[in-house]
DNA sequence: ATAAAAAATGAATAACCATTCATTCGGTTG
DNA sequence: CAACCGAATGAATGGTTATTCATTTTTTAT
């Protein structure tokens, strides 16, 4: 029962307004891990970021908008995290893609708690217009960056037969149900090892590019 | 606000108490895709089954043990569908993969208020114990059988540089990142370009027995 | 140093919701 | 047909929780 503080509650009082919102919002995704969704409470949060109860609705208004600016914040880590790696022009095609590849099963993108958080979120989506609406922009500003990215492949590789499209819906959907064994078996696949499943089947497509030689599940 | 009734309401006062608890089940799959799992009250419930307050803790006790009966009914239906494929003598080992794959994108399995469900239920694996070693069961036992099946091709195809078990992982999180597509982007992917997808997949491994050539999203 | 403004607090409130159980209902039995 | 019994009901209960706001604390401006 005794008070759990964070770090940055040794910080000033009065934060500036952008932090204080960070610091709640890491909170509750801290407790949508601990308590899931349904179970995550207003008491819950503010005592989790060291902080009394009535902060939430000072900066947040109410609940429903914290749980939306949560899902906001990190699809924006990934989205923003993802965009850098396209624009980065220092980066060949082929590089691009396995940043992108390493970036998805990172440790800041396949810590287990924010796993929790995006799954929780996908499972109210049908029931929460605004969560749907979400997640799609996310998902389309990423489907079709990655989609250019395997269609420049596919020239640059003189690939005749590949749908970059297809791959682009594939590879997104290996990438999301792996998140989801790495956040319910987690004694079972680890992240380096999911990133090289996702790599094999890039190699299957991209013969020339991502050797598909050595992408066991166990470690070489 | 009115109330909403399923077709087993005319049934008789009292039914076979395996019946009753069925309906309430399918009632809570209702809700959880209609209102979330956090919005879903034992009001709802009952109300969706046309039946009083009181009905659930006749026939549940509480309500966690009514969740817990709900995630266990959906994977049942889902792993009991497959076990049936698994143990078909009539079926070559090719086909019981294929009837794998319909079977994971059928309108049974596929339908949007069970895929809500599970969503709902990884969601708050972290949390819940009960509902993580539920979802380990079921996925053990199925990675098992498709193990298998696949390491049976492999030697019926003399294909030799196939690994079975990492096979069975891409397929197995494959599958349940086109189940999130179809969840999350309704109007996007529909099932059977889903089940495309798939064996677009196993195309890349078993080229002698799935044909990759016309596994495009678009319909032939 | 002092006043004014801003941020944070937390006890009080009001709404919500799971669970209980005395009562009603309806089928069965002798 | 009457007495019985398990199933079902739903109003009442009690615990939980989001939200409010008068008060306190801290920062900023003068």
């Amino acid at each position: 029962m005794e008070a759990v503080k964070t770090k940055s509650n040794d910080a000033p009082r009065s934060m500036p307004k952008q932090a204080r919102r960070k610091q709640l919002i890491e909170a509750t995704i801290k407790c949508i891990a601990e308590k899931g969704l349904s179970g995550t409470t207003m008491a819950d949060v503010t005592q989790q970021a060291g902080l009394s109860m009535g902060i939430v609705n000072l900066h947040f208004e109410t609940k429903e908008k914290l749980l939306i600016e949560t899902l906001r914040f990190i699809s924006t880590e990934y989205t923003s995290g993802l965009t850098k790696i396209f624009n980065n022009e220092k980066l060949s095609t082929e590089e691009k893609i396995t940043s992108h590849v390493s970036f998805d099963f990172s440790r800041k993108i396949t810590d287990r708690n924010k796993l929790a958080v995006w799954f929780a979120f996908w499972g109210e989506t049908k029931s929460r217009p605004t969560y749907l609406s979400i997640c799609a922009d996310y998902i389309n500003e990423i489907a079709t960056n990655l989609t250019k990215l395997f269609a420049e492949l596919k020239n640059e590789g003189n690939y005749t037969s590949i749908d970059p499209e297809l791959v682009c819906v594939c590879y997104t959907a290996l990438s999301d149900g792996l998140w989801l064994d790495l956040l319910v078996t987690p004694r079972g696949l680890k992240p380096d090892q999911a990133q090289r499943v996702a790599m094999h089947y890039l190699g299957t497509q991209f013969y020339n590019h991502f050797s598909t030689e050595k992408s066991s599940l166990r470690r070489n």
